[in-house]
DNA sequence: GTCGATGCAAAGGCTTTGCACAGCC
DNA sequence: GGCTGTGCAAAGCCTTTGCATCGAC
């Protein structure tokens, strides 16, 4: 289940920008968080050349293929993250202040909202919460 | 603690476009949540005349004084409630998909939530999380 | 009368899109 | 070689801001 297969089985094609891209994030691992123009910076620091467009064109196919995962803050704008293989269930918490993001996992989290999702009817997405809050900086920080 | 009074604190003013501001969404009651276009339109449906710009700018400001509360989800724009005055902890339930908005109380998302912020430092705002989920009809729907 | 608030229009971020060319299959 | 993907620049949204005027206190 390569990348070039995920591709071909929707009729697309694999492209060294969409190679550098989930190189990308593969590179940084699971724990981070990426908005459009960072890992636009971060390619061109690298010296691998993606115009901004297609780095937002691909961060939207990488996501809905299920590869990347977007995080839905308001605050400092759209953010992904690779999306696991194994799916391990975290959440964040986000600091509105700086824009921190840290992770945790919680499994009560999930719970109490699946539970409180299921009330309503509702289908909980990918269970993964976005908690706001201040980080211990800003915090302490007037 | 009139909206007057808590403006004069501040050292700014009442005037009627914060009135039907915060009258607006007073008269919506607590389950409502609107985007600035949206209060924008309803407003002038009633022909009460706010410019776009002072709905932003009064929005921002009804938020800052605690009367409002911005609900931060990137889909669909930002949105406003209001900010009940008993400060009851309600989460929203959100459909990405048509952008329902449902509320429910659940101490024990909160509680977990609060434990795990505390874990690493953080201080949870508000105590209204978001919850990203599919709503019944979106869920059956294609 | 003073100083903050409003309205208008222009400017600003961030994101998407149209189009011609490039390059994957 | 056909057709998708890319780059560029322009257009789009939503939101903020500069400036002259208005009006609350």
């Amino acid at each position: 289940m390569s990348l070039r297969s995920s591709l071909h089985d929707r009729g697309q094609r694999l492209t060294p920008q969409r190679e550098r891209m989930l190189g990308l994030f593969e590179r940084l691992g699971e724990g981070r968080h990426l908005s459009a123009e960072e890992a636009h910076q971060k390619l061109r620091d690298r010296g691998e050349q993606v115009s901004l467009a297609t780095v937002y064109r691909t961060l939207r196919l990488l996501s809905s293929m299920g590869l990347l995962r977007e995080l839905e803050l308001a605050e400092g704008g759209r953010r992904f993250e690779l999306a696991g293989h194994d799916q391990r269930l975290h959440h964040h918490l986000v600091c509105v202040r700086c824009g921190r993001i840290e992770e945790f996992e919680s499994p009560a989290v999930l719970d109490a909202a699946e539970a409180a999702a299921h009330r309503h009817g509702f289908r909980l997405l990918e269970g993964v919460l976005n908690v706001r809050a201040l980080c211990p900086a800003c915090t302490s920080d007037p």
